[in-house]
RNA sequence: GCCAACGUAGCUCAGAGGUAGAGCAGCUGUUUCGUAAACAGCAGGUCACAGGUUCGAUUCCUGUCGUUGGCUCCA
C-alpha cells in the first residue's frame, strides 16, 4: 500500500516522465517542462471550451498592482506577511495573490446595468503567495500558481441559479477528468465577519438549497466561512489519503462594498452587486500533483503529452516507421519514434516508464502487412492492426475525452 | 512559523575524522534483437552554503538555505 503510494507520487512521476522539477533556486515554485506543460495547458484549453458553454468572459489583468489596491480590498491587513512586495519609486507594489481585486476593478471600469448581469469573468493570471516554510509540498502547496478563477457579479437573485450551474459544470469536469469521489463542504457564518445578518441568512440558504435541490450529499461546518461570505469547498485525497481542496465557490458580501460595485437595477435605483469567487479545478498546480497521483501518472489519451512512439525492432524498419509517424502527425497526434541504437524490450520498458498510452512495435512482419502491433501500458497485447485503424482508434479517443 | 528528520554525480543511493563509491541516465564503440533493462569502454562530485573544533572536516558542533513527515495556516 505504502510502495503503492510511493509509485504514484506527484514529485517523483514529474521527475520521471519529465513533466516538471524544482530548484531551490525559486523555492516552492515548480518548472514545467515542455511534457508538463502541454498538459497544464491542455488543462487550461479544456476549461476554457467550458467557459464558452457557460457563459464566461475571460480577462487579463495585471501581476503588479500598487498595495492601494489590498488596502481597498481589506487584504493588506490580514496578509501582507505573505504577500511579496517591493518599492519602484518610493512607492509600495505588491505580486499579485489573488485576482478578486483585479475582476473588482474591472466591473468598476464602467457603469453596470441589470441587464447584462450575471458577469462572468475568468482570469488564468499567475498569482504569487509567500506560503510559510513547513507548509509548502511538492506542487500541492507551491508559492506560484494559476486558478481557473472566475469571479461572478450578480444580483442577489442569481445567487443560486449561478451557485448550481458553477456546480453542475465543476461535476462535468471531474467526471471528464475521473475524479468520482468528491467531498462537498459548506462553510458557514464565522465570528469575526462583515456582512448583515440577513445577507448571511439569505447566502447561506441559497447554497443550501442548491446542495440539496441537486441531492449533494455534503458537510456543513459552521464557524468555517470566510469573514465575507459563505462558501462551498470541494476536496479530493492525494496518493495517501490527505484531503486537498480543490473547487470553491464563495460568496462575497464584503468586496463589492470596499469598492463599492453596483448596478442600476430596473426601477433605476443602484443596487449593491453580489460578488462570487469560484474556481472549478482550483490551483492548476495542486490539480495537477492531485490528478497525477489519482491516475497514477497514467494520463488519458487527449491529454497524454506522447500518445504513442513508435518502436522498430531493428534498423530496418526505422524508414517505414517514419512514414507512419508522419501519416499519425498529419491527422493532429502526438507520436515519437524510439530510434535509438536500443533494443525493443528496452524501449517498450522506456515508454512504459513514461507512462505512453499507445506503444506501435514494427518488425519485418508488420512493415511487410502495413500494420503497426499495438501494445497498451497496461500490459494488453492488441496485435498487427491496420494503420487507419489504429489511428482511428486514438482519435475516438481523442474526441470523446475517453 | 513550530516539532522532527534529511541534504554525497543529472536520478536513486552507499560510505568514512586522513580531500569519495555503485547502479541508472549521458557520451563512444560493438550488437539488429519480437513485447518492462544487450555488451564494453569513457566521462561525471567545492560531499547544500557559511562559520567553529582539529595537525587535518565532506564526516563532529553551530548557524543559514532547501526538502520531507506532522502541527498551525491556506485570501
Amino acid at each position: 500500500m505504502l510502495e503503492e503510494a510511493d509509485r504514484r507520487d506527484h514529485r517523483k512521476l514529474g521527475r520521471q516522465m519529465n513533466l516538471f522539477f524544482f530548484d531551490p533556486v525559486s523555492p516552492a515554485s515548480p518548472f514545467f517542462l515542455p511534457k508538463g506543460t502541454y498538459v497544464f495547458n491542455r488543462l487550461v484549453e479544456y476549461v476554457r471550451g467550458l467557459y464558452g458553454r457557460y457563459g464566461y468572459d475571460e480577462v487579463i489583468t495585471p501581476e503588479l498592482f500598487l498595495t492601494d489596491l489590498w488596502k481597498t480590498s481589506g487584504h493588506y491587513e490580514a496578509y501582507i506577511e505573505n504577500m511579496y512586495t517591493m518599492e519602484v519609486d518610493e512607492r509600495e507594489y505588491g505580486v499579485k495573490p489573488m485576482n478578486c481585486p483585479a475582476a473588482a476593478i474591472i466591473y468598476a471600469s464602467s457603469l453596470r446595468s441589470y441587464r447584462e448581469l450575471p458577469i462572468r469573468l475568468a482570469d488564468f493570471g499567475r498569482l504569487h503567495r509567500y506560503e510559510r516554510s513547513g507548509v509548502t509540498h511538492g506542487l500541492m502547496r507551491v508559492r506560484s500558481m494559476v486558478q481557473d478563477d472566475a469571479h461572478i457579479f450578480c444580483t442577489p437573485d442569481q445567487i443560486g441559479d449561478e451557485v448550481r450551474d458553477f456546480i453542475a459544470m465543476l461535476q462535468e469536469s471531474y467526471k471528464v477528468l475521473g475524479f468520482e469521489e468528491i467531498r462537498y463542504a459548506l462553510s458557514l457564518r464565522p465570528e469575526n465577519r462583515v456582512g448583515s445578518d440577513e445577507l448571511w441568512d439569505s447566502a447561506e440558504a441559497a447554497l443550501t438549497e442548491v446542495l440539496e435541490a441537486s441531492d449533494l450529499k455534503h458537510d456543513v461546518e459552521p464557524g468555517e466561512g470566510a469573514f465575507y461570505g459563505p462558501k462551498i469547498d470541494m476536496f479530493v485525497p492525494d496518493a495517501i489519503g490527505r484531503e486537498w481542496q480543490l473547487g470553491t465557490v464563495q460568496l462575497d458580501f464584503n468586496m463589492p462594498e470596499r469598492f463599492d460595485l453596483d448596478y442600476v437595477a430596473e426601477d433605476g435605483s443602484k443596487q449593491r452587486v453580489v460578488m462570487i469567487h469560484r474556481a472549478m479545478l482550483g490551483s492548476l498546480e495542486r490539480f495537477l500533483g492531485v490528478w497525477i497521483e489519482h491516475l497514477a501518472g497514467n494520463f488519458p489519451v487527449w491529454i497524454a503529452p506522447v500518445q504513442a512512439v513508435l518502436v522498430p525492432i531493428t534498423d530496418r524498419n526505422v524508414e517505414y516507421c517514419r512514414g507512419v509517424q508522419a501519416q499519425l502527425k498529419a491527422s493532429g497526434l502526438r507520436v515519437e519514434l524510439d530510434d535509438s541504437n536500443e533494443r525493443m524490450n528496452a524501449k517498450i520498458r522506456k515508454a512504459q516508464l513514461q507512462k505512453i498510452p499507445y506503444m506501435l512495435v514494427v518488425g519485418d512482419r508488420e512493415q511487410e502487412g502495413g500494420t503497426v502491433a499495438v501494445r497498451l501500458r497496461n500490459g494488453d497485447d492488441l496485435g498487427a492492426l491496420d494503420i487507419n485503424e489504429i489511428e482511428e482508434r486514438i482519435l475516438n479517443e481523442v474526441q470523446t475525452y475517453a
